[in-house]
DNA sequence: TACCTCATTATTGTTGACAATAAGAGTTTG
DNA sequence: CAAACTCTTATTGTCAACAATAATGAGGTA
């Protein structure tokens, strides 16, 4: 479901709740809010790329779009400019960020410093339970790398991957960092590139070299091995986005 | 100027054209708008300490003493939000966060991962111009601290000194980062604590390293040694604050 | 005395109207 | 014909009033 990239309009209140869900799990409680669930909806229209990069965002057309008025709508818009997805220009207004390859090979050059350190706070405070269950998680995309489709799913299962491991380092302002603003402008990035292929298999042997660093407790190389991943999907992505564009 | 830390009620537009000359040199254009200007006073009273950590910010109040409307004041305390200098919850209200000691230490965490590879890519990236306006920087920095007062100018160089590494590593979003969101976090914690000595003489040793390591165009040992620079100040901030509290 | 209920009140969330700024079309002039 | 100027228009910024929610305190009951 949720599959309107057909429409150029996005119709009123697509299923809002669902949106809120997924966030409920990530973050503590929902914003049954106004400007929480516009915010949540204009997020997903431009991480999905309903609204295509570098338009400019129409306050009085987005607010009867999204069925608020524009003082909602203007709140989600700088809470978006926070987390890098829209840039703004006083007096001038609101356009989608455009990822062209400088942009990315920064991102992946911020998540290389922060999640190289989560992965080594990680290896010190994960708890035995926790790592057991990221084992239980790696298995279940290893069978599904094993069979057949598995390629979209394993994007979803990466970053499930990252997710606890970030999560695991116990460090909150980190864990803010990475999956309630980084996140979303690498979703964005990953639907704008989903016709490339996934590295599956190499991904998912990085993953297992990971995971051995965590379960004997190694900090310096659950470190290196996290900056070395993120560092070899950023050269791959600098390969392939140099030649085709 | 700028010392009204003995009135506890903020009287009205204080030196707001100095705070955004400040902002100008750090980021491209300034934000005439009220929502800027009601940003950039709100966040140096909450930096400052004139409305204490913990405090709950009224908005009918806040935005008399600021003499704007409501709007643009709850536009600033969003993006003060942002900045994770103050908390929000909904229909509950925002208040300024109280650096403990785990929020310190979760900070500097971060700073290690942003700021060692912001210096690995200023190895990198820095002109040769610009390293040597730092080695500059340096030698005055150097004065001052074998001159007799030195410790607030300390403070201040010190910032000038990891800004320029900063702005050097060429990445926007790195800079960003630290520059415009955990740079005011870190004022507001060094005001909060400007009881505490500066480790003066450490700090110009381990920036005369550094500025080594940038010389001869090491990356590994500049992010190397800017970790270290950082973790050292961390644990010197948590033996300070484990024995005093 | 402790606890629950309910009304009051203060505060936040939302709205639509108004003001100010910037972009664009059309006209004029060198 | 091009460049600059002005008027128009669309869009953003700001405001004050309204609605909705949560904290507060009084009163009653077990």
């Amino acid at each position: 479901m949720s599959k309107r990239a057909s429409t150029p309009s996005l119709e009123q209140s697509p299923d809002l709740e669902q949106l809120q869900a997924s966030d409920d799990q990530l973050q503590g409680i929902s914003d049954k809010t106004l400007s929480g669930q516009t915010t949540a909806a204009l997020r997903e229209a431009i991480v999905k790329g309903d609204i295509a990069p570098g338009e400019k965002l129409n306050e009085p057309r987005l607010a009867e779009q999204f069925q608020v008025s524009r003082g909602p709508l203007r709140e989600a818009i700088r809470r978006l400019v926070a987390m890098r997805l829209v840039r703004h220009i006083p007096h001038v207004g609101a356009t989608v960020v455009t990822l062209d390859l400088d942009s990315i090979v920064e991102l992946y050059e911020v998540r290389e410093a922060l999640e190289g350190q989560a992965a080594a706070l990680a290896a010190i405070h994960m708890s035995d339970s926790q790592i057991s269950k990221l084992r239980d998680l790696l298995e279940v995309h290893r069978e599904h790398v094993e069979s057949n489709a598995g390629e979209y799913m394993q994007a979803e299962g990466d970053f499930d991957f990252h997710y606890q491991i970030i999560k695991g380092s116990g460090n909150s302002l980190l864990t803010h960092q990475l999956c309630d603003e980084l996140y979303h402008l690498i979703r964005m990035f990953r639907f704008q590139t989903s016709r490339f292929k996934t590295r599956s298999n190499r991904a998912l042997i990085e993953h297992e070299q990971l995971l051995y660093a965590l379960e004997h407790r190694d900090p310096e190389l659950a470190e290196m091995l996290m900056r070395k991943h993120i560092a070899r999907a950023k050269k791959s992505i600098q390969e392939s986005l140099s030649t085709t564009e």
